[in-house]
DNA sequence: AAAATAGTGTCTTTAAGACAATATAAA
DNA sequence: TTTATATTGTCTTAAAGACACTATTTT
């Protein structure tokens, strides 16, 4: 038995956020899950995680971000028995609304720290799964320009710096953050408009560069 | 039908080794392969890999480091049909000789760069995932401690700087480096000895501190 | 003009890169 | 004394951390 789960994070309200999903059977009826479901016959893992992914959100896999996160296979994690789960994260721009997958099951957006906060809110062993793929998109930060997926395709600095910091949960300084961008070969170019509509000076937009690899990376201060 | 193999790297003759085992039975008779077997009714995949290990090496899966590298699934990865593999990375300190396991098939040291040159030497998708492993393996070095589990118990500043140059493949500066190891606290912690033997001034004796992150990490030269 | 937001300049500190000389042993 | 190996000192350079001011818009 053999399923393929999905981790998708996005960045909302200031806030990391993860897709879930109300389980409508049992096990674990009424609480909330990872997207996911069983591998076909002959279908190759990321094409599952592909398939799963538009089923649950109309989303296009080929435009965002999907890895690998890891394999989850604990006997007892599954009640009815012995499920082996492959789980991909996926990182996706923050969406208007998750469309209501194919699937019955209603999907909707969480805060992060809000869920992993309280004990047994997610079904199975999602929580761990959860913490992990919060820890990788935090370290894929550090070392790639994975965040510009995050944003939409045009975004300002204070949007990107926003990713970071939703994503890491601290605050980081303006200036030295935007030297950090604009001095890494690649990473952002910029677009010649500018901003309009509320006060304050309109903020240089930007869309990502061609790069994808932080070198040197961009390190989350004091050492975890 | 899932399997685990294993990808047991250690540093030997100056080189990044890794354990191989010659397949005696089709498909792929005679080739090499990545040792590992299927994984049992109600067994953890961590338990099946060391498990395996045991069973391949004689070795104590508690004593190395042991981690999950990823999961591959291709349908046609293997010719007889669906078999998903759970692959585990296992970093061990240079061994005498490999000991045979208890299934037939023998098992032995090759240098990856010599099984990596070569087309087909690998079966399966082996090649690929040892691609992985190393890539891995180097970034592990960059960011952990783990390059002493390469390492006997006790061990000179200039073992430990071979096992960065063997899988890294590149020359680093001595003094550099003795500083970097130094500087990080409970990295290394000397041992009151010096070695005795050959000619030149005896070696400052060292073993692994407590210490498992390296931060700031070590980075690779070059941006990759 | 006041409020709100975006953006820049520069000094300090840390750590890495580069380079050459000294120390301690065996032969 | 020669050879072989280990170790240390320091200058330079790159990049991050810290800090305060200027710029451009709306109301």
């Amino acid at each position: 038995m053999l399923t393929v789960d999905l981790a998708i994070l996005t960045v909302g309200d200031e806030a990391l956020q993860i897709l879930l999903v109300e389980r409508g059977s049992e096990p674990f009826r009424g609480q909330l899950a990872l997207p996911g479901g069983f591998l076909r016959d002959q279908e190759d893992l990321l094409d599952a995680a592909q398939r799963e992914l538009r089923e649950e959100t109309n989303l296009d896999g080929a435009r965002l971000h999907l890895e690998q996160l890891g394999t989850y296979g604990r006997p007892e994690r599954d009640p009815r028995g012995r499920v082996v789960t492959v789980v991909y994260l996926a990182i996706a721009p923050n969406l208007p609304t998750p469309v209501a997958g194919t699937d019955a099951a209603a999907a909707r957006w969480a805060e992060v720290d809000k869920v992993l906060g309280r004990q047994d809110v997610l079904a199975f062993d999602h929580a761990e799964i959860l913490d992990e793929a919060v820890e990788r998109a935090r370290a894929l930060l550090e070392h790639t320009t994975l965040a510009t997926t995050f944003c939409q395709e045009v975004f300002t600095m204070g949007e990107l710096r926003g990713v970071y910091e939703a994503v890491w949960s601290m605050r980081l300084d303006p200036r030295n953050f935007s030297r950090k961008v604009t001095q890494t070969q690649g990473f952002v170019e910029p677009v010649g408009k500018v901003k309009s509509g509320g006060p304050g000076r309109p903020a240089q937009h930007y869309r990502a560069g061609p790069a994808t690899v932080l070198y040197p990376p961009m390190l989350r201060a004091g050492g975890r």
